[in-house]
DNA sequence: CGTCTCTTTGACAGCATTCAACGTGTGTGG
DNA sequence: CCACACACGTTGAATGCTGTCAAAGAGACG
C-alpha cells in the first residue's frame, strides 16, 4: 500500500470570470450554445483539489486547459485514479447529490464551471442539452469498462503499454508524449506500484520500444508498443 | 488465463411475445408508460447468448427473470465479466452502432427487448425517457466505477467478502443468498481465479463468516464479511 | 454404478509488492 | 558557483500473494 501525498488545502475560491462562451464550450455544444448558463471559469494550481469525495455535487466541469484526475481514497491510503481528463472532457456530474470521487489538478489547469440546476432547467426544455449528458455519461461509462478489464486481467507490461497508448491519443504529439503526472499517478490509474511502473517503462526502453527522459517519452516502435498492451 | 466454454449457438429467434407493458416496464418509466415502443419478451435458456461484442446494437434490454452476465473476451481466452444484471436492470444500451461487450444468460432468463430506434424517437418528445436513460447510464458508470476500485486495489479476501455482499443487495432473501453463477463466473467478474475464489470462500467458512454448500451461501457474522470487504 | 462437470484442496512457481538503497534533478543558501 | 537538502525516480533483493498445474471430492445424470 503506497502512501500519497496528501493535498494542500482547499482551493481558495478561485476568480471566476465571465466568459466568451462561445469559444468555450463548443464540445458540450453541437454548434449552438447548449450551455450558457455557465457559472464561469476557475484555475487550480499543481495539486490542488477541486472536490473531494462526499462534498455537495452543486456543479461539474470542463477541462479547458490542464489535467484533471478523478479518484476514490480508502481508509488504508491506498489510491485508485479512474480517470485522467484532458482539455475539451466533462468531469464531476453526478447523479446523486453527493460526490463519489475526488478530482484534484495533476497539473495547473482552467476549468470551465457548469451549474447542474441550470443545465437540469435547460435539459428541459433542450434536447441538445439532455442528449450531450447522456453522451457524456455513456462516454465516460464505455471507458471505465475499458478501465476494469486493463485491471482485472492484464499484467504489469500489458498495464503500462496500454497506458501509453492511451495517453497518446489524448496528449500526444506525433510520437513524443509528455506525461503530465507523476509515476505514482501512473501507478494508482493502473493499479500497480511504482517500482513496477519504473521496472516496466525499464524494460521498455531497454527493449528500444520507447526512449525515457523524465516524463517526456518518445515512442519508437508503436507496433511492438501496441503487440504488449495486449499480449497473453 | 482459465478456458471459458464457449457458448451454444445463437439464439433461434426467440418468441416474441407482445406483452401488457405496465407491469413490466415500471422501473424505467416514472409511473406512466414512456417505454410503450418495446419489441416484446425474449426467453434465453442458461449459457445462451443474448448478443456477441461486435454485434449490430439496434436493441437493449431489461430483465424481467433471470441473471445476465455482460463481458469482454481478450484473444487468449481470458474473459472479465462487467456486470451481472438481475430483475428490472436495462443493460445492453450503447451510444455507438456496436456492441463493445457480450451478453449471455447465467440463468434461464426473460427479457424486454427495446428497440432503440422507437426509445430514440421517444425520448425526443419525452422528457421523462431521456431523464430514464439519462440515469441509468449514470448509475452503470458508478457501479463501473466501484468495480474499477475493487480490481485496482484490493486483494483477493477483499474481492470476493465485496462481492457477496454485493450480490446480497441484489437477490437476498434474509441472511441466506444463491448464487446464480458459477465460480468461474465469480472469479471473472473480481479478476481473480476460480482456485483464488475457492480457497478465499473456504478460509471465510473455516472462520466462521459464512457458511457455504455449493451455491447457496448464509451469512453468518455480517460485520466481519464488511470488515473483510473493506480491510487493508 | 460409471461418467461428467464443477468445486475443492495441495504443492509449487511466478509476478508484483515490499523494503531498502542509490541516482538525478531542482531549489535554496552560503 | 558550489554544497546541501529534498522530492522524485530507478534499481536491487527478498517476501508473499495469486496463478498454475495436478489430483481428489461431490453432485447430477444416465
Amino acid at each position: 500500500m503506497q502512501a500519497q501525498t496528501a493535498l494542500a488545502a482547499r482551493p481558495t475560491l478561485p476568480a471566476v470570470a465571465s466568459i466568451h462562451a462561445k469559444s468555450w464550450i463548443n464540445a458540450l455544444d453541437e454548434g449552438r450554445d447548449a450551455l450558457r448558463a455557465v457559472g464561469g471559469v476557475q484555475h487550480f494550481g499543481q495539486d490542488q483539489e477541486i472536490y473531494a469525495d462526499g462534498d455537495a455535487a452543486d456543479v461539474f466541469f470542463k477541462v479547458v486547459s490542464g489535467v484533471v484526475r478523478t479518484c476514490k481514497f480508502l481508509s488504508d491510503g491506498r489510491r485508485q485514479i479512474e480517470a485522467f481528463h484532458v482539455d475539451g472532457e466533462l468531469f464531476g456530474l453526478e447523479l446523486g447529490g453527493e460526490r463519489r470521487l475526488s478530482a484534484e489538478a495533476v497539473t495547473d489547469c482552467s476549468l470551465i464551471v457548469y451549474r447542474r440546476r441550470s443545465i437540469e432547467q435547460q435539459a428541459v426544455t433542450d434536447q441538445t442539452v439532455s442528449r450531450q449528458l447522456f453522451q457524456h455519461a455513456m462516454q465516460s461509462l464505455t471507458q471505465a469498462q475499458a478501465h476494469s478489464l486493463l485491471l482485472g486481467r492484464r499484467g504489469a507490461a500489458e498495464r503500462v503499454a496500454a497506458f501509453l497508448l492511451d495517453w497518446m491519443g489524448k496528449a500526444s504529439k506525433g510520437h513524443s508524449l509528455h506525461l503530465a503526472m507523476s509515476r505514482q499517478d501512473i501507478a494508482d490509474y493502473l493499479g500497480l506500484t511504482i517500482e513496477t511502473v519504473s521496472r516496466t517503462l525499464t524494460r521498455l526502453r531497454e527493449d528500444d520500444v520507447i526512449a525515457v527522459h523524465r516524463a517526456e517519452i518518445r515512442v519508437i516502435d508503436r507496433a511492438e508498443l501496441e503487440a504488449r498492451a495486449d499480449a497473453a
